[in-house]
Order: structure tokens, then C-alpha cells, then sequence
DNA sequence: TCACAAACTGAATATATGTTCATGTTAGCA
DNA sequence: TGCTAACATGAACATATATTCAGTTTGTGA
């Protein structure tokens, strides 16, 4: 938690607090940052200006706090769903297709993250580095057991979340034509994959 | 050109226009939309506020001005680098590379694009449905000739955008380490996409 | 040189909105 | 029941800044 946040302690003030958390993120989602006053806020939580003051010393403070969370909520929506998948193939497969998902259910989420990058810099920044960190580990494993060929893995973690954010926005903006089928739009990425990322699944020694 | 924008006629004036212009630019890219003021253009240009209305309408129109501008820009340059070229696959690598060295002179690019996301989404959308459209040809005709295996060209553009997007991204941001050598990492990209989109380049007809 | 339109000025205006604060209300406990 | 601290209010304040406009300067053609 965000240390200049001050948490509510009673019961109806924890559900004071939740309401203005869960209008921040659906006006920030809706309207961006900029886009999005206080009164935004406050009303849709319904509650006064003042209120918001209690818990949250700033809107900039709030906007940081609202990222860190959706990006928590992304990431364990992302890992359950791939913990349950066994090979690295799988797990890719389903870790695009999972985002893609998640976009379609909340389609302003490219808002709230890439708009950080005006925002706070250094949100932005730490956003994709511990990202790309966590790919990266799971790369290597996968490169160590032979099911990925021998690339470097910081680089190919980008390749990934590229390829995932540009997809997900294809779809979720409507981009060009042929969005209506996810599952059809995610085998042409693994397609991809497929030959360059990951060696034969049959044999695992082969270049 | 915009259609409310004022186009100068003299030639004190068409120096006043482009100052306005230059200005913007810079301060667009450093800053951002929400983050510059009409004065800080206009002290940088070196004319007084009323000026700037005499040729744009709005700070929207001049943002909208601005982005389409580079917009063509960049895809001058990475056209006329990328017609130098022969096959799709050097092409592929002259892209990407041309688009990475481009941010990199200009490490605010990602700024003016990305942030249109907000303050006028059809453009943003008419950005890379344009981008996407001009990339899709070429794509389609390396199919034809045999040298990109069949596969949905809309879906591969949109793959290729992200990827090239987030490796500049990395690259102009710092993300992660080993970002010194624009060109191993452009080896690492080529690589995945070498045996995940080209077909053998000395056989075209294997599958 | 003069007239006149185009170009330019910058202080004033209008508005929007983040934040504060004096005041009121509620919940829980002795 | 009454006390107290936490919680809540919303009008007022402070500031920022996009835009306007009445007045001034400049360039040019006759």
C-alpha cells in the first residue's frame, strides 16, 4: 500500500474507501487521467470531494495506487491461468490468449497503463521491467530444458509482450478486419512461435 | 492540412508558422499533450499567444497537426530505408532497425503516438490501421513470391508492429540490460522471425 | 509617401478543477 | 446516556491555462 494512503479503520469507512477505489478505476479505465476529475470520482462513489481527502493525499497518489493494483490483478490472472498449462508451448499459448481476454473484458485497460507513461515514468518503467522479469524466468527454464531454442531470453520476453499488447489491441480497438475469432487470431501468432521460438516438441535435442 | 488550420501566405509569416510548428514539436515530445501550454509553445517559438490563434484554432488541432506530420515522417524514412533493400527478409531488418534508430534520436516519439490513445482515439486508430494497411501489402506480396510462408498477413502485421513498437520501446527506455548494441538484438528478433515467418530462403517452395 | 490589409501583441477573460477547512454526523464504548 | 474520535460534508479557495480582443506594428503595392 502506498504509503501516503491512509487506510480506513471503521466498518463503513473500509467500504467508503472501496467505493472511491472502484470509481477511480472505472472513470481512469473510461476517461484517462487527465480525462477524469475528482468530482468524477466522488460522485460516482457517492460521496463528497472532501471524503476522497481523507484516504488519498492526491489524485496523482490514487492514479499510482489504481495501476499498481490492476497490474497485480493482471499478473495472477495471467499466472493461474498458465499454471495450469504444462509445457512452455502451452503456457505461451494460453498466456496470449488469457490477455487478450482479460483487454476484451476491460477495454480501456491500455488506458490506465500506457497512459502512466506521461504520468509517472517510473511507474511505466518498473511496469514492464518486473513484466519482462518474470517472462524471462520462465524462458530460461524453458531454455534449459531444451523446449525453447537458445536465445537471448531479456530480448525475447519484449518480442512477447509486444507481440501481445499489439494483438490485444488490434482486437479490443477493432483494428483492421477479422477480430471476431480470438482462438483463430492466437494460431497464426503460435504458428509463428511455433517454427521461430520453440524447437520440435518430438525432439528435444534438435536445433 | 488540416482543414481549420490557417495556412500563412507571407513570408514573414510562413516563418512564424514553421516556429510555431517546431516548437510544438519539441515540447509535444518532451512533455506531452496535457503537459504543455499553449505560452510554453509560444515563448519557444518566440511569438505571443494571440499568434498562435491566427493559424490553428485549438491546441487540439496544432496536437493533431503534429502528430500527422511525423506520422508521414516516419514512414518516409523507414520507406526509403527499406526500398534500398531486395528480399522481405533484409527489408524486415532495415524496418526494424530504421524504426528502433529513429526513437532513439527522438526518445520522446513514443509520447506523441501512444499518447493519442487519449486525446483523440480515431486518430490513434487511424495511425495503425494506415500502418498496418501499408505493411500488409508488402507482407502479401512476399507471400505470392514464396518468400513468407502462408499465413494471415493482417494478424502478421500486427505481430511485426508490436514487436518492433516494444524492442524500441526497450531500447529508447532502457528496460532491462544489454541494450548498448542496437544490432544484436535486432539479430535476436531476426532470428525468431527467420524460422517463424520466411520460408528457406534458398528453396522457396518448402513448406 | 500613403493607405490598407495582414500580421502581431499581451493583458484580460472565462473556465475548469485540485485541494482545503470550518462545520456537522455517526459509531462505539464507559 | 453522554463522550470522543473517526468519518463525512460541500462551499469556498487557489491556481492554472486555453482563448479572446482591442490596439499596435509591419510589409507592400499604388
Amino acid at each position: 500500500m502506498h504509503p501516503q494512503i491512509k487506510e480506513p479503520t471503521t466498518r463503513n469507512a473500509i467500504n467508503t474507501f472501496k467505493a472511491i477505489e472502484d470509481a477511480a478505476l472505472e472513470v481512469f479505465y473510461k476517461n484517462g487521467y487527465h480525462g477524469t476529475t475528482i468530482a468524477d470520482i466522488t460522485n460516482r462513489a457517492g460521496v463528497a470531494a472532501g471524503t476522497f481527502y481523507l484516504y488519498f493525499p492526491s489524485k496523482l497518489v490514487l492514479y499510482q495506487h489504481i495501476l499498481m493494483s490492476l497490474s497485480h490483478d493482471i499478473r495472477k490472472e495471467i499466472a493461474s491461468k498458465v499454471n495450469e498449462k504444462e509445457t512452455r508451448y502451452e503456457k505461451e499459448r494460453e498466456g496470449i490468449k488469457t490477455f487478450i481476454n482479460y483487454a476484451l473484458e476491460r477495454p480501456e485497460m491500455y488506458n490506465i497503463i500506457w497512459e502512466s507513461l506521461y504520468i509517472d515514468r517510473d511507474l511505466f518503467r518498473d511496469y514492464y521491467i518486473s513484466f519482462a522479469g518474470r517472462y524471462r524466468k520462465g524462458l530460461n527454464r524453458a531454455v534449459e530444458e531444451g523446449e525453447i531454442r537458445s536465445l537471448d531470453t531479456e530480448v525475447v520476453s519484449y518480442v512477447l509482450m509486444g507481440i501481445t499488447n499489439f494483438i490485444g489491441l488490434k482486437v479490443v480497438m477493432d483494428l483492421g478486419e477479422e477480430n471476431e475469432d480470438v482462438d483463430a487470431i492466437v494460431d497464426v501468432v503460435m504458428e509463428i512461435l511455433e517454427k521461430g521460438l520453440f524447437r520440435k516438441r518430438q525432439d528435444p535435442s534438435a536445433q
